[in-house]
DNA sequence: TTGCTTGTTGACAACTCTTGTTGTTAGTAT
DNA sequence: ATACTAACAACAAGAGTTGTCAACAAGCAA
């Protein structure tokens, strides 16, 4: 993901305002590795800004991801998670217990869907999930 | 996933009742490589039992799953997918335009995460999503 | 077969996460 | 400074899933 200053100048660019609260939002995101939920970012963001709504949070989010700012997942914990890292290509290592998120950079090439099962689909997409558990939940399972 | 004979015994063995909803929804599950979802099971399981409740197939769904008997996916569409095919590892082609799933074959050696990453993590599982779109959508497009 | 015990059912409400609605506020270009 | 209109907060609603609970029936024993 850009910089606030950045992000700023695209916005604007696309016809999009920008808000105190877009831009709270940006700050937060920015350099954030821990893959928050949207409802941790309007926790977060609440604490500068009491008055800022839920809803405001997701359509910002929606609107970096529409960007390509941000890249949305759905880690199947129930709710979808932001992950400011759209620069390096990367899978997610995920504790089920905690819900922890880590990335994985992509080092091995072996993601590659014979041609025989390729053949009549296009694939746009790979998403590459580890499950397991962390070394703080290890401990205490 | 084994056969409606199997289960029944299973199942009694578990302590477990087995109803005429249960079996039916066996019989739905059995060699289904569709992928259904929850609702789309109810939706077949009522042509036959027009009082079954959507809570009894999900119940039924989750006691298959807690006997390894099918997989709970989530693939990121919405709602959960019941995958039958507890034989053969696979992955999943998901079409992101008519929600068709298909079973991958895993016919490659490289999920592997390098020891670096893997030092303070147990991982337990990993699920790979390719998406894109079937012939069908693609045409269509 | 009969009756008892206990897991299961079905109807409904509640819950979580996300999105739609609406009147008002405020960012932006001119 | 002004007008235009996107974005806002507050609220309600939507989808998917799970909880509650009284009535029921499967399974077991005699």
């Amino acid at each position: 993901m850009k910089g606030t200053e950045a992000l700023t100048t695209i916005f604007r660019e696309q016809g999009l305002r920008v808000t105190p609260q877009r831009q709270a939002i940006f700050r937060l995101l920015e350099g954030d590795v821990s893959h928050p939920t949207v409802e941790s970012l309007f926790d977060r963001a609440r604490a500068d800004m009491p008055t800022i709504s839920l809803k405001t949070v997701y359509q910002t989010v929606h609107d970096l991801e529409a960007l390509g700012e941000v890249r949305v997942l759905d880690l199947g914990t129930g709710s979808v998670r932001v992950d400011p890292n759209v620069e390096d290509e990367h899978h997610h290592l995920l504790c089920t217990t905690c819900g922890r998120v880590r990335d994985l950079p992509v080092e091995f090439d072996g993601l590659i869907v014979p041609i025989r099962y390729r053949r009549d689909f296009t694939i746009d997409d790979v998403q590459v999930i580890f499950r397991g558990h962390c070394e703080h939940c290890f401990d205490r399972t």
